[in-house]
DNA sequence: ATAAAAATCCGGGAAAGCAGGTAGTTGAAA
DNA sequence: TTTCAACTACCTGCTTTCCCGGATTTTTAT
């Protein structure tokens, strides 16, 4: 196999970690940053038109988070690797990340050896967790067990509408569809989230960080 | 005034702050990194035989909180500056920090030249903010300038019940109450968040980590 | 092309919530 | 002591949610 430089790309809207990215990465040789990104918008363009084996993403962006972003990532370059990165040591943001196709995920406490070394197993195609993620994953607790839901685009968008306290007729006002449609979004989404009213809807939906 | 180099330390877990910002400070040719550490307790105890005249502190250590520790900085070494920095952007957070003592409050999206702004600002006794959290301070936003709503035990209790997807009456029955007295804290509960149904009330009291 | 998933729409009935009150009891502070 | 906040309880009327059950069309993925 030709011996080529790693394309790498950063995304994350804090110049203090592309920075310090940056550093980290100098010293192992053989891995090229081909760009910093500061949001996903500037990213996916990039993508569009250059080869990048491999992308540090941030979940906290400013325009998209980090799972959609992931998601739309692998549609548009299945091969490009996704390595999360973040300051959320949740389990469930670290589950919805692999289910989006990400390959691993990183805490922003790795150290510069831990980086390099996860880099190059997900290259590897090996999912690679930092450290402290392993550590998270390996002591499973009860309320993180149950997973997250996965939401359809519509029903993300009828979640934050709900949580906004709007009623089912205002949100299809909004939304120019039948309140019958709302309705059934609602029920759906209760049943993925296994509850049986709004208030623990919205309770788990928040923190799960998905409002 | 003699023109020696400000001395700055650095408190932060994660390696790359801690490398992002040394990149970032070595433009500014007047300030010397007298030191970076992972822990309160180490500043500390460096701060105990070395002069600091500024430190900038992560808000979120593995030891202690940084509200606690800029106290102790502040009693350990008063003409020691002390810049909050944080991905914290509540207006909660900011205020805290100040009143522990902080001379100013980055976010950690600050630029290069912010942040020798800001340090320079610092050192001449100015409170100092970035920009994004003059921004916040400035436009108080609906939801923080309401406050956080001062609920009686009860209504607290009620509120658990209600997040846990509880209905009036199952919160009744536990609670040894006439469901109308829950309706009534509920009631109650909706009015002082300034709400008008539970997925609000829950929303709002979630993310003001009241539940 | 075909299957699967998502999004849209519908009915009816039971249950709960919402909004607007009023009002007695208690316990602590002024 | 009286005054006030908290807790308790009640009423009426109306709206909305919740829980069953379906169905059709459009989009996406294989």
């Amino acid at each position: 196999m030709l011996e080529h430089k790693v394309k790498l790309a950063i995304v994350d809207d804090h110049l203090i970690v592309l920075e310090g990215l940056q550093k980290l990465l100098t010293s192992a040789g053989d891995i090229e940053i081909a760009g910093s990104f500061t949001t996903g918008a500037a990213f996916i363009d990039f993508l569009k038109s250059n080869t990048v084996h491999i992308v540090l993403l941030d979940i906290t962006l400013p325009d998209v988070n980090g799972m959609d972003l992931c998601r739309d990532i692998k549609k548009l370059s299945p091969d490009t690797h996704v390595l999360g990165l973040s300051n959320h040591s949740e389990r469930s943001m670290i589950v919805q990340m692999l289910h989006n196709g990400a390959t691993g995920y990183l805490l922003k406490n790795v150290s510069a050896e831990e980086l390099t070394q996860c880099i190059h197993e997900a290259l590897n195609g090996q999912v690679t967790f930092s450290k402290a993620v392993r550590e998270i994953m390996a002591r499973p607790s009860m309320t993180e067990l149950k997973g997250v839901p996965q939401l359809t685009k519509r029903e993300k968008e009828i979640l934050k509408f709900i949580a906004d306290g709007k009623t089912t007729s205002a949100i299809a006002a909004e939304l120019f569809l039948s309140p019958l449609t709302v309705e059934t979004h609602r029920k759906n989404l209760m049943q993925k989230f296994e509850v049986k009213n709004v208030a623990a809807l919205i309770k788990e939906a928040v923190q799960r960080h998905m409002i």
